[in-house]
DNA sequence: GTTAGCACTCTGATATACCGAGTGCTAAAT
DNA sequence: ATTTAGCACTCGGTATATCAGAGTGCTAAC
């Protein structure tokens, strides 16, 4: 157990390091105005502290920096309550405010905002496609063999793909195949579709259609293509301005990794709402070996829409991102809320 | 006028140089098997390289490097006759002959290719948008007051947009007007769109139409935002293994210009079709001046689609590059003109 | 329990010497 | 008249030594 002075001690060190960036030694927190004590007996709690666990020495005679446990404490324990400032709130209410024909754009945008008021990299998962509903399938004819085919989603999303016929195939039969398409299988939920189609329509089509083959492998072609899920950044780069990133290589391996959508969305996604802290090697994930993710989730009807995600060195502002996060993802929802009904 | 020496011990300057990204003198030029001369009668000519401005010393004691317009003359005159190796051959006409669903993918899809070729960063510029006509526009509800904007290319691109109406207009009214913008825009290029609407359109609008002002600020918004011209990176970090890269600042600012997609397109885009090559200050963009851009454009029926370019130092394999980027580009003509009639 | 004092440790900056690669010039060789 | 060997000179980069500064840990005094 922790006593008081020593929570007061950890927390300053934290607060420190996390706007400066280096090992703090006990001179530094002594002179602090609400710090009492003298370097000697801070030196001592940095000590006990060090022994706990809590905090760590780059070297035997610099300042200690707070270890990933000690983080950890601080985060569970030791946030001061969050005061986002007024100015961060107009900020994301005009920045929201701008008017967006898609809900795609404002999660878009919404990456942007974050890693502008954090300049921290954000991650932002879009919705899941795949949950969502079918609506209606289209096929456009844009030339003698070639269609247009578009899948629209009951949340308003859009897929579309350019698909090939064999001469022979008739104009009259890919209306009559897209019909009967809207009409089995409007409200089932995309990634279902594939299945669907194998069990049920693919029957229905061989009664009623000529070269029900091609028309088939055409569809499951389509149906394939529908499940990748989005992800936005933010402020890619803003990593790079950390002095924890001064190297290269590192840039060129997390830059890289950034490009790797479907790795990155598996990295943030969580399953419980609400906020997520995960400290250096808490991730789980080698490259975020020193690195934080704070994620939040957004709603649409109460339930689970996306997730806007912090990615910071460990060393990260905690409770400004923290209460960022919760704020925005609020605000956020409720204007997904609000433009969808 | 150089002689016949001088072009050699530049070429070889070049090569060497290209190679080895460090300045070259007079003894390493010397040993090469192709040259007969003594470092000091190199060095001779060398110097009088220099004074006529193709080569400049680091600093008065090491070798020589090729200046800006060093390069421009190995371009224009010393250029080996391209030898694309029948392993790239094979590699790009196996990496295009996977099937694409859309030419899209094909363009997005050629970056990669390129830029894993290279090992340079590859930006490609996909067809105009702009420039292609209208095939058919259409609304699809999605709930009470809202619905889904497609517009369909005869290019076979698809553009979508979420659109909210007041409650008051009727479905019936928007059925219509779709049907009167179907009649009257089809093959209108995208372009004219706006000016057509209010021109044409406004009209013919006010005289069928309830709540003809909404309906026709809904369809301004929309035809507003089919401006964009995709841009398709590959390997964005490609470019930091260069040794030019080792500053996490110029890194940084590099990158940050790689989100920026009117400004690169503006960048890359040329007027005349055919391969172009830029070198450092040639591109009069500061952020490129040590670096060399070539280009190279892809048609379909002959006419302009797009643009493939490579970015790297101005230090850049150019032979290589050269033949890699005139060879791709009349393959993937080729391969669009194959996929599109 | 707290703190002053002091020896000790380690990093980072600065100065110095030195090696190697390369040049430019002169004089000899071809 | 070229070409080349020889040599003094230049400069960057590396290695080494030195030093100041910041910090710790321990002991002894408060």
């Amino acid at each position: 157990m922790l006593t008081e002075r020593q929570l007061s001690i950890l927390k300053a060190i934290v607060d420190d390091y996390v706007t400066n960036a280096e090992p703090v030694g006990s001179r530094t927190i002594s002179k602090r105005s609400d710090m009492s004590f003298s370097p000697a007996t801070i030196r001592n709690e940095m000590s006990d502290l060090e022994e706990m666990g809590f905090l760590e020495k780059p070297h035997s005679s610099a300042g200690r920096i707070p270890s990933q446990k000690g983080y950890r404490y601080y985060v569970d324990h030791l946030l001061s309550p969050a005061q986002l400032s007024v100015n961060d709130m107009q900020d994301i209410r005009s920045q929201l405010a701008v008017k967006f024909h898609e809900s795609e754009q404002i999660i878009q945008h919404s990456a942007k905002i974050l890693s502008q008021l954090t300049s921290y990299t954000s991650i932002v998962l879009g919705p899941e496609v795949f949950e969502s509903k079918l609506k209606q399938i289209q096929m456009i004819p844009i030339s003698k063999d070639k269609a247009v085919c578009i899948v629209v989603t009951d949340s308003g999303h859009v897929e579309n793909q350019t698909v090939q016929f064999p001469e022979s195939v008739e104009a009259a039969d890919v209306e009559k195949v897209v019909n009967i398409l809207n009409e089995k299988l409007q409200g089932v939920p995309i990634y279902q579709l594939q299945s669907r189609l194998s069990q049920e329509i693919a029957s229905v089509l061989k009664q009623h259609v000529n070269r029900y083959e091609t028309m088939y492998s055409v569809l499951r072609d389509v149906f394939a293509e529908q499940k990748q899920e989005k992800v936005y950044y933010g402020g890619k780069t803003n990593i790079l301005s950390q002095p924890e990133f001064h190297d290269v290589k590192r840039v060129r391996a997390i830059l890289n990794l950034f490009e790797e959508d479907s790795l990155m969305s598996r990295q943030i996604r969580t399953d419980n709402t609400g906020l997520t802290i995960r400290i250096g090697e808490e991730n789980d994930f080698k490259p975020f070996d020193d690195l934080s993710l704070v994620t939040a989730t957004y709603t649409l009807g109460g339930k689970y829409i996306g997730t806007l995600g912090i990615l910071g060195p460990t060393r990260m502002e905690y409770p400004r991102v923290i209460s960022l996060l919760d704020h925005f993802s609020k605000d956020m929802s409720k204007l997904l809320n609000r433009s969808s009904d």
